[in-house]
Formats: structure tokens, C-alpha cells, sequence
DNA sequence: ACTTCCGTTCTTTTT
DNA sequence: GAACGGAAGT
């Protein structure tokens, strides 16, 4: 590390900064977590501090990790350094101190569908009609509450949630367990409640660095400030500009009130843009100019200009899926690597005509989020299982696998079960025993008690054991993993590899750290987000929500659906518009409006270094219906995008004016005339693919079947359902197979 | 008790 | 398009 060398006179300010709060307004691209390593490194090598004396409060895992291997690499010696994410801190800290909360210390975490279920079983309870009163409100209610730092008892909700708040938490204890909320509230509460204790992480971190503070909401903040009074060497990061969770209650007030409450703080700003093109960053600046609150802050790059951004139209969304698998095919021959290029895109549901698109032309992809892993339904129950292994008092969790695999115990003995564990006050599990079954017919009673037995080795055998080992035994032992072989259909063969698949994230568990008990595996999966799982290196493109883009760059970035509706996506407008129209509509505390979504925007085009294409389809087909919406207005701010409009792809261009929409009017009517010169060759209108080009993708690419294992494609011819394959497969010859089921190798 | 099928409803972003 | 809930069938 040469401080000199590597640094520009800002980041170098940002690494020197001696003792005292700092706060580092940086832009996007302008080297923060660069600044934010090296200081760290410069902290334990040239400063003497300690690693395991240093908080780092990153975003993600993942980043977390990343800074971990970068400070070791500078200065040989991360060891025993908090670098994590806000809730992996509050998870950490519950675990040394929850008895002091009247939780024990093996706690289980909820995550939204866990608290969801337990929120249901609460509004029985409360004798609440759930369509009354959505288990979603009622939910997002309570949050509010816990970030506000407000218990049930001061809330300031009123009727049916203040009850339901009630009565949830004491849900929440009584199985042993916290909701996301709680690991930024419980702690503060410690910190509240025991000076000592608060007085001891005060000592002991005598650096705090914390990332995306943009991002950070006010329970968050409460408890950062807890941990550093004024004066403390805290150091935080934002950039107003890229705020994108206030509709989660992120602040990004807190940026404005840093100064105020740390006195003395010095600002430093990196405004000198690494990344983007010339072109590039011009694109985005213009965009976000047109936000009115902003810091005052100019970024600016010497770069050179580069391509121009490119927009193109598409007919519909299969279109525009198709256009741009090609281009992504052109820059691949051109030799640019795979995992240099990145789909984006508003929401989850816009991804399935990008795969088929992408499908459709041979281009390995993977996709971050969406339906998610760890929330399959099998994976769901074994973890359920595993987590009544590390906390029998967690009624959810039994519940969940009582009758899984089927066992005879439907909703009539369920329901029993829960009346007894509340006549005798105990949890469910504690409730099958011989003695306090009463009530129950005979069969069902012998059923119980059988799993109770079952449940009870289980328990036994799992002591000690690694969690990949749990895992293991839990699918045996549960009987789960022979029922799901008994029905032998192809889907519960996918499941069964779920659940090997599992395993194998239990293994890699093991090998990141020292801890690899059940519970902190447990814990690990509860905290991990998207964008930790997506695994890099693979040849492949990268699909995810503009969201889950915050924070990484790649050399070529599509934006695709740049419609009014979607980005701005309609939601967002609707708030505004109702507090437009209707003057005692109060919008909740978390709409970030219009504005969010020109920021959302934003982030997405400051991810490209080198090449940005944006896209709109005129018409959608989305939730099962098709809208036609008109270019997002945002696209009207960027000056020259229609000169340099159909670059897209040769032969596919499209060109675009956009002079001839008047972007900020909501009404404009797509009309033929305005867009031209389709090319017919990648049109696909009725399903019908058309020839060439695209099963020549296809011949030759080794490919992963789930059954069939490895082959080689040796001939593809088009159908309705997307590519269909000619393998000769290395274990079982020759066969058919529909490309949505092999994977590209 | 369990499975299957059909109609209904809801679809922003996520720690 | 999917996920959920209810109803009827095994």
C-alpha cells in the first residue's frame, strides 16, 4: 500500500484523518471502499490500533468478506476485526448478552415468512379476522414501532396493532426468538439497560467505519451512537444520492444530522469518478441533476468519453430479451468476459423473458434473488427441523414439520396440540409427552408420541456434530429424504438435490469460519441476502433488480424496461399523486416518491464502466396481463440518447427519437410511426422463433442435465417452449431435452 | 387424514 | 403467472 501512489489528495485526506468523527461524502465511483480499506489498513499499520479494536459496518456479507480479504492482503493481519452488516452486529451482540433481555442465548432468528406465520397464529388468537386486518400491515406496523425504538406498551399504535404488537412479542419470547426488527432493537435496549455493558464495546472499538450510511435508518443509528458518543473516531460513508431504501425507513436525514450531533466532524468529499466512462457518467449525472434536495456535490471524471449510451425499443419484452441476448452474444465474440455484464432490471418478475431470451441464444446467465434457495419450500422445512434442533421452544418451526413428511398428525391434532401447550403454558414440543397428551384418540396419540421419540434422538445424536453432519442425519432421520425418494416424480427429485445442495452450503459454511456449529450455521443463513450468494468467477451474465445492484460495477450494463410504470415504477407515482390530490392522504414514513426511483435510477447507470444500453418495450406482458406503457421519463434527461439511439446490435437496430415523445406527459400514446426500422430477424411475434441464428448458439455447448449430468449439444431446433436440444450425454447417449432444463457449462 | 384440483387474488424494491 | 384457500374426491 503506497498512500502516495495510490491515492488521490481526497482518499488520501479520508485514510490520514487523525482522531474525531469523519464523514465522506462520496460519489458513486469515486474509489470509497477503496479509501475506506486502506484506512483501515493504515489504522493497524501505521497507527498501532488493533484489528479486533475496529467496528466496520458494511451493506452486505458479502462486502464484509470482501473488506476482510483486502485488509489482510494490505497489511497481512484481519484477524479478530468486526467487519459485518448492522444485523449480523445486533445478531453478534444478542448472542453474548440476550439473558440479559430475558432471552436465552440460543435464540433463533425469524425471518419475514417466519414472523408471518407467527403473525397469523397471533391474529387467531386476538380472535382477528386476517382479512380485516392484513398480516402484512399488521407486520409493517410493528416494525415501525421497533425502529421508532418504541416497546409494545409505548407504541403509539392503537387498537387491534397495539394488541397484535402485544401479543406478537410475547410470541416472539416465548419461542426463544427475534425478528429482524428486534436485532437492531434488543441491542439498543442492552445498551440502555446495562451502561457496563455499553461501556465495555465503547472501550473496546476504538474505530468505528460505517458504509452506505445513506442506507441506515434510525434504530440503527440510535444504537451507532450509543457506541460513539461525540467525539468518537467514527467514520462514516454516504452518498445522499444513492439512497434507495428509504421505503424501509432508511433516513437519509442522518447524513444532515451527522454533523450536528459529532461536533467538530471533519468532510471530506470524493467526488472524482474511477469508473464510468465520460459519456457514461454524463448519462447519469443528467438524470439525477434533476432531483431538487441534493448535497452539494459534482462529480467529474477525465476519462475518456467512450461509446455513447445506447437506447433501443422493443416491440415487446421477448424482444427486447432477444435484442439483448445478441448484443450480450456480439460482445462476447469481441472477447469481452461474461462476468463483465449485467442485466437490470425494476423488478423480480421482469427476469423471465430476459432468461427465456437468454436461453434462447445459448448465454449462461444466473440470476441474484428472485425465488430464492433458502426459501424453497423443502428447504424451508429442513431448516424449520434444524432450527427446533437449536431451539426446541420454537413453536413455528414445529408446526411447520409436524405433518412433514405426512405422518398423521393433520389440523385436528394440530390444533389440540396448541390448545394443550396452552393449558399447560409450555411449548409444543414440551406438551408430547405420555402424561399431558390427554384428549387425543388413541392413533393420534401413538403418532405424537412417535415423533416425539423420533425428535428426541435427534436431539441426542446432533450434540456435538458439524452442521453439515445435522443436515445429513436430519433428512434421514425425519423420514423426510425417504418419502421425497418413495414419490420419485421429477420434482421431488429436485427437491431431494435441494436438500444435498444443503448440505453442501453447510460444507461451505464450514470452510469461512471456526464456528461451524448448527447454530451459527443457522444464523448465517438467516442474515444472508441475494447478493452474498451470488457466486462469482463463472462464465456467466448476471441478472438482478436495480436494488440488489447498489455496489457493484461491471463493464457492460443493460438497463432493460425503462418504462413509465416500471422505472418510475408505478407504485411510486401513486403516492405521489394521491398526496397531489388528496390533501389528508399522510404518505407513510418510507416513500421515497419519485425521487427514489431517479436515484434507483442512477445507481443502475453509474454500474457501467465501459458500455451502458438502456431499453423499453412498448408493450409488456407481465402478471399475467399486457400493458402498454410509454419510454420512462428519465430517459428524456439524458441529452443525445436519441442521436445515439439503435446501437444496440447490428442489424437489430431500432431507431429511436425521442424528441417526438414528450416524456413528462403521462398520457403520450405509443405510435408506430414514432419507432422504425425493426428488424424483422428478431422479431418474434406468436412464439414463433425464427431461423438461424439462434440454435447455432446451441451446437457444440457442453451442458449439466439433473439427471443426465454432462454432455455435449449436438444439434437444437426451435419449439414453443424455447430451444429443444440433441444431447449425447457421457453417461446415458443420445438424447432430447428441453434447454430450460440443462445448465450451460 | 390426505391429495388434487379449481377458482381467487395479488403481484416493488429487502435486511 | 404463482400462491393461496376451499372443496371435493381417495
Amino acid at each position: 500500500m503506497d498512500l502516495d501512489r495510490d491515492l488521490n489528495p481526497e482518499q488520501r485526506q479520508a485514510v490520514l484523518h487523525g482522531d474525531g468523527p469523519l464523514l465522506i461524502l462520496a460519489g458513486a465511483g469515486s474509489g470509497k471502499t477503496r479509501a475506506i480499506t486502506c484506512r483501515i489498513a493504515h489504522l493497524i499499520r501505521d497507527r498501532g490500533v488493533e484489528p479486533w479494536q475496529i467496528l466496520a459496518v458494511t451493506f452486505t456479507n458479502k462486502a464484509a468478506g470482501e473488506m476482510r480479504e483486502r485488509i489482510e492482503k494490505l497489511v497481512g493481519n484481519s484477524k479478530g476485526i468486526w467487519a459485518l452488516t448492522f444485523h449480523s452486529f445486533g445478531a453478534r451482540l444478542l448472542r453474548r448478552h440476550a439473558d440479559l433481555l430475558g432471552w436465552g442465548r440460543d435464540f433463533s432468528i425469524y425471518d419475514t415468512d417466519d414472523s408471518k406465520r407467527l403473525g397469523k397464529l397471533v391474529l387467531h388468537e386476538l380472535d382477528l379476522d386476517p382479512e380485516l386486518h392484513r398480516i402484512e400491515r399488521m407486520l409493517a406496523a410493528v416494525e415501525r414501532a421497533k425502529r421508532a425504538l418504541r416497546g409494545p406498551d409505548k407504541s403509539g399504535l392503537k387498537g387491534a396493532e397495539k394488541s397484535f404488537y402485544a401479543v406478537y412479542q410475547r410470541s416472539l419470547h416465548k419461542a426463544n426468538a427475534f425478528d429482524f426488527s428486534d436485532l437492531i432493537l434488543q441491542p439498543n435496549r442492552i445498551f440502555e439497560g446495562h451502561p457496563e455493558v455499553l461501556a465495555r464495546y465503547q472501550g473496546r472499538f476504538s474505530h468505528v467505519l460505517v458504509d452506505e450510511f445513506q442506507d441506515t435508518d434510525r434504530a440503527q443509528y440510535a444504537l451507532l451512537k450509543k457506541l460513539c458518543p461525540p467525539g468518537s473516531n467514527l467514520c462514516v460513508v454516504g452518498d445522499d444520492d444513492q439512497s434507495i431504501y428509504m421505503w424501509r425507513g432508511a433516513e437519509v436525514a442522518n447524513i444532515l444530522d451527522f454533523t450536528a450531533h459529532y461536533p467538530g466532524c471533519k468532510t471530506v468529499k470524493l467526488e472524482r469518478n474511477y469508473r464510468s466512462t465520460g459519456n457514461i457518467l454524463d448519462a447519469a449525472s443528467s438524470v439525477i441533476a434533476r432531483n431538487p434536495v441534493r448535497h452539494d456535490k459534482r462529480l467529474w471524471t477525465d476519462a475518456d468519453p467512450g461509446e455513447p449510451v445506447s437506447l433501443f425499443a422493443a416491440r415487446d419484452e421477448r424482444e427486447e430479451a432477444q435484442q439483448v441476448a445478441r448484443a450480450i452474444r456480439e460482445a462476447d465474440d469481441n472477447g469481452m468476459p461474461l462476468d463483465e455484464i449485467a442485466l437490470f432490471y425494476r423488478v423480480n418478475a421482469q427476469s423471465r423473458a430476459l432468461e427465456e431470451g437468454l436461453r434462447l441464444f445459448a448465454v449462461p446467465y444466473r440470476v441474484v434473488g428472485g425465488v430464492r434457495f433458502f426459501d424453497r419450500a423443502e428447504i424451508r422445512n429442513l431448516l424449520a427441523y434444524l432450527r427446533l434442533v437449536a431451539n426446541p421452544r420454537s413453536d413455528v418451526d414445529l408446526l411447520r414439520i409436524l405433518n412433514v413428511p405426512a405422518r398423521g398428525l393433520g389440523d385436528r391434532t394440530r390444533e389440540r396440540l396448541v390448545e394443550l401447550a396452552d393449558r399447560h403454558d409450555c411449548s409444543l414440543l414440551d406438551v408430547i409427552r405420555p402424561d399431558r397428551l390427554e384428549g387425543l384418540r388413541k392413533t393420534e396419540h401413538e403418532k405424537a408420541l412417535a415423533f416425539g421419540r423420533m425428535f428426541k434422538e435427534l436431539v441426542e445424536q446432533a450434540e456435538g456434530l458439524s452442521a453439515a453432519e445435522v443436515v445429513r442425519m436430519t433428512i434421514e432421520r425425519t423420514g423426510y429424504g425417504e418419502a421425497l425418494r418413495r414419490q420419485g416424480s421429477f420434482e421431488a427429485q429436485g427437491r431431494l438435490e435441494n436438500l444435498q445442495e444443503l448440505i453442501t452450503a453447510a460444507e461451505d459454511f464450514a470452510r469461512g469460519t471456526e464456528d461451524e456449529t448448527l447454530q451459527s450455521f443457522l444464523e448465517h443463513v438467516a442474515l444472508i441476502t441475494d447478493i452474498d450468494l451470488a457466486e462469482e468467477g463463472a462464465e456467466a451474465v448476471t441478472l438482478m433488480t436495480l436494488h440488489s445492484a447498489k455496489g457493484l460495477e461491471f463493464d457492460l450494463v443493460f438497463m432493460t424496461g425503462m418504462e413509465d410504470g416500471f422505472l418510475p415504477h408505478r407504485r411510486s407515482l401513486q403516492n405521489e399523486e394521491r398526496a397531489h390530490l388528496d390533501d389528508s392522504f399522510v404518505p407513510g414514513p418510507a416513500h421515497g416518491g419519485i425521487e427514489e426511483e431517479r436515484r434507483l435510477c442512477y445507481v443502475g447507470m453509474t454500474r457501467a464502466r465501459k458500455r451502458l444500453v438502456l431499453s423499453f418495450a412498448e408493450s409488456r406482458s407481465i402478471f399475467g396481463r399486457t400493458e402498454e406503457n410509454p419510454p420512462s421519463r428519465f430517459l428524456g434527461d439524458v441529452p443525445g440518447l436519441a442521436a445515439s439511439a439503435g446501437r444496440a446490435g447490428r442489424g437489430g437496430a431500432t431507431v429511436v427519437d425521442l424528441t417526438d415523445f414528450d416524456l413528462d406527459d403521462d398520457d403520450e400514446i405509443f405510435e408506430d410511426d414514432m419507432v422504425v426500422d425493426y428488424s424483422d430477424e428478431y422479431s418474434q411475434v406468436g412464439g414463433r422463433p425464427g431461423p438461424g441464428a439462434r440454435p447455432e448458439a446451441w451446437r457444440g455447448r457442453r451442458v449439466d442435465h439433473a439427471s443426465f449430468g454432462h454432455g455435449r449439444v449436438i444439434d437444437a431446433q426451435p419449439s414453443p417452449h424455447g430451444p429443444k436440444l440433441t444431447v449425447e450425454f457421457e453417461s446415458v447417449g443420445v438424447k432430447t431435452v428441453m434447454a430450460n432444463y440443462v445448465r450451460l457449462v
